[in-house]
DNA sequence: AACGATATGGCACACAGTGCCATATAGCCA
DNA sequence: TGGCTATATGGCACTGTGTGCCATATCGTT
């Protein structure tokens, strides 16, 4: 058991800890070198030196530790959402739970942090199989986004699919934005925050019903 | 190789065709019935008396002869995107296209085929591995609509940001709409059109910035 | 009828993932 | 401290997916 902070209790849970850090960190270090195909579990629990079927006991497979850093990324995202004051529209909430958490990870931290994002996201899109789980990751953090959403308007749940829907145009956006992002060679932070904007701003062209005016290019 | 109306030319062209629709089909009772995961690939090419090897040659792997069907319908939607007459506002194109498609899906041929979608629809999002991979597929679906979009429009590829903006938010809302319409217990198509009329119409009133009016139930 | 192209079948193999049981280690209590 | 209990780990053995390689069968053509 963890308490809220993190902290380990007994000195087993820290092992424990410990113990799935290191696969982790072995884990991510293999594949951004190897790649993710080529990279085998035996692998990665031999730099670790654990058993194989320990590793089994730690994730339920090999998607599972590749995706572990962002997993722990959508846990952030989740605790800012719920954390946001009230009184907040419901995309206001949304988009700033999203500022703060993207300031505190590819920001703060080592420099390098940005990079090792940027990398990993890299890693994840051009894996089909990591892609896929990536995806299905996101529809499940939209649920209980939306879920949080529907509380936070005091709805009931279920019965109203606007949040649901505003979840959804969120995580598009983001994902148009994210996907230039990556693909570009700019990678720094503020890079990033400007993108989103711009991709909000377009959307908000699209939505006012204003398509056919010609190109609206990039930057 | 196969025309455009997809007539075989040649016999053994006709055979491998057979062959393909054979394993598609038998995999698709088989999952039905037992289970995506309870059923294996011999039992597949047992029941059409191939070797397992052969069937790796017909498919990449058992997620995508479980998505066969799947892929054929998006590549229908696709058809009838570009199809759609040049004068047509994006979204519009988008929508009349979408509309096409499910009436001929799900409306005519068969009266099961309605039945046939939605059980099929049931398993994939019951089954973690098939809805990361029919998720994958939507990403890349989108990608080629958006290119379409992109050139009814004279853009440059990849220039501006709406194609790419417009095709996800059609899809989110598709998403939230399918979804709803899956979970409950009516299957009339009749049932998912108007379903995705609501669905646009909530979504309409969270883009115009209409929120905080209380609770919108649905139906 | 015979030839070349291609589709199929039959291995052998690597790797992911799971069930089962033996062993080692942490935590606790006398 | 010594021993008991709970739990974490390791070591198989096994199923199933997916692939490379080569022999064989079948189609299409001359």
């Amino acid at each position: 058991m963890r308490d809220t902070a993190g902290t380990a209790t007994g000195l087993r849970e820290r092992k424990k800890e410990r113990t799935r850090e290191a696969l982790v960190d072995a884990a991510q270090e293999l594949f951004l070198r190897k790649g993710y195909d080529a990279t085998t579990i035996d692998e990665i629990v031999a730099a670790v030196e654990v058993s194989r079927r320990t590793f089994f006991r730690y994730f339920a497979g090999k998607e599972e530790v590749a995706l572990a850093r962002a997993m722990e990324f959508e846990a952030l995202f989740l605790d800012a959402l719920t954390t946001r004051p009230a009184d907040e529209a419901p995309l206001t909430a949304l988009r700033r739970a999203g500022t703060e958490v993207f300031a505190r990870v590819v920001d703060e931290e080592h420099d390098g942090a940005g990079q090792e994002f940027l990398r990993m996201r890299r890693m994840i899109e051009d894996t089909p199989v990591l892609l896929a789980a990536s995806l299905r990751n996101m529809i499940e953090l939209e649920r209980r986004m939306a879920a949080e959403i529907a509380r936070r308007e005091g709805l009931t749940p279920g019965a109203d699919r606007r949040p649901a829907l505003l979840v959804t145009l969120y995580h598009s956006v983001m994902r148009v934005a994210m996907d230039e992002w990556t693909e570009g060679e700019v990678l720094e932070a503020a890079g990033l925050a400007r993108t989103i904007e711009d991709a909000w701003d377009d959307m908000g062209i699209l939505l006012t019903g204003r398509w056919t005016e010609g190109e609206i290019p990039r930057t």
